[in-house]
DNA sequence: ATAAACTTTCAATATTATTTGAAAGTTTAA
DNA sequence: TTAAACTTTCAAATAATATTGAAAGTTTAT
């Protein structure tokens, strides 16, 4: 397998698997272009390489940025901007946990906070075991919260050691 | 807030939250309608509660058997099959881990493991960065795989001082 | 100030995922 | 064996989400 197919079939696989993850396939697919790219590529070239709209590439691409994941570049002497991507994986898993956690622990959290502040009326039993869920859902939303300040924390110890290693 | 209305601000919710987890809004709902509920529910009953069809309250109701989250049951004298949520908060986490584990994570990893054995031709630069990718997203793939299975010692851990307590 | 080069926006469209409900299938009791 | 009670299936309808592309907006050079 030469390395343009090899590339074009990671794009493919890597944007169906974004699906699963929550991420849309385009936003994968530009992502896996930049990361198998050494040099940073410009709009135009990541439309004609994925086969996508102006729009969608703009859109995602700015998708991207928000999530660090992917930076501007402006050449010297040229009018357009150009793109690339964070090669570092431990920084990339960094901010895809930072992401999820934003979307998919704050709401739970936030949501459990307003229930636990407002004052239930009914039969005590079904009040108390309302008010057990609750308690147990924030206990569990902590613990993942702890969890993703785990995967962080691994992160850095991994690029600490890495600075380690480039320093000896 | 009465207790109905809490139930169903809480169904409402977390089927909507559901949806940024990638999980199926009807899904999160009854899931969340069988976690507020003290009795087992039977299909009439759950489509009562939150206005589902028939065929949607049953695909679901077996998706979230098969995530071990919820458990059939028999009422003696009774024809009909009635469902109960497993309120144990960490037994639904580890499930809740496993089951994305095996969507999001295994996938990712089968898909390295085909690059990995596939001979990759081309300029040696581009092939070099190529599986330098490769290998540093398998890093990562393990790295997460790792963490999610400290997610389920964590339970298993909080689980075994439950029952330190209930023994004590 | 003008125009060329480039980026952004967003209403329309296409795609994908979810839900419905009626029909087919199954189990149980008599 | 029959029929009532219940469960499952799946093609079609609906809803949610992603994508397009042309037009509007912006920036830069002359």
């Amino acid at each position: 397998m030469n390395i343009q197919e090899a590339r074009l079939s990671f794009i493919q696989t890597w944007g169906a698997l974004g699906s699963a993850w929550g991420i849309p396939r385009s936003m994968a697919q530009i992502h896996a272009l930049l990361l198998t790219t050494h040099k940073d590529l410009s709009t135009e070239e990541v439309m004609e390489e994925i086969q996508l709209s102006r729009g969608n590439v703009n859109i995602n691409m700015r998708e991207l940025i928000n999530w660090n994941l992917v930076k501007k570049q402006h050449k010297l002497g040229e009018r357009k901007e150009f793109f690339t991507a964070d090669k570092n994986i431990w920084s990339i898993a960094q901010n895809i946990v930072t992401e999820r956690k934003r979307r998919e622990l704050v709401p739970v959290h936030d949501m459990i906070k307003d229930l636990k502040q407002t004052k239930i009326e009914g039969p005590i039993e079904e009040v108390k075991h309302f008010q057990t869920l609750i308690d147990d859902l924030e206990e569990f939303v902590v613990q993942m919260d702890k969890l993703s300040e785990m995967a962080i924390k691994l992160n850095k110890n991994v690029l600490f050691k890495n600075m380690m290693k480039m320093l000896s």
